[in-house]
DNA sequence: AGAAAATGTTATATATATATAATATGAAAC
DNA sequence: GTTTCATATTATATATATATAACATTTTCT
């Protein structure tokens, strides 16, 4: 199967919570250069990471990884403010 | 890394929408042998692989995939609706 | 009963993810 | 200025997912 390109937002995320890829990548059990890989977005992770990067951050897999290039958070949040008129 | 096994209701999903594997193989775009794997638990899909699944089955993949054996789909409906008194 | 379809299972080859090492660059600290 | 830390990047080895084939067993249809 040819996998799909997947885009994901754990730059950003990482960022919010100021940690150092190397101390995610102990977080979620993985070598530190592996962040780099998926946040350059050259692969995609393993489902079983996808679940660790999700419980890592407290969010869903979908608001973290997408199969179309993510819109920025603060346009998605306007979304729903303007949802609930 | 050493990869958690992951569960799912795949086939649970698959009977209930009556498709066969080989129906639902092609519908996500892999081989029906590997639909067997899957529903057997014998290896975890790539993220990609999921997205497709979820996307077949309309449904998050939270509710697909877990981390820990799932329990039978009518307990969660329960709970769903006892939470809401 | 026999044919056809679905499933279970095993084996092997290929594709993709992950680990590790090595090196380069840039920023911050002091 | 040089040391330290974070990041970027490349290469290679290993682990895991996926494709394919082959065959056995079960279910369904007639």
């Amino acid at each position: 199967m040819k996998q799909r390109k997947l885009y994901n937002r754990i730059n950003l995320l990482r960022q919010e919570r100021k940690l150092s890829r190397k101390e995610l990548a102990e977080k979620i059990g993985v070598n530190f250069q592996t962040v780099g890989y998926l946040e350059r977005e050259e692969y995609n992770p393993s489902l079983d990471l996808a679940f660790r990067i999700s419980e890592c951050f407290g969010l869903p897999i979908e608001l973290i990884f997408s199969t179309k290039p993510q819109p920025p958070l603060s346009e998605e949040l306007m979304r729903w403010r303007n949802k609930e008129e």
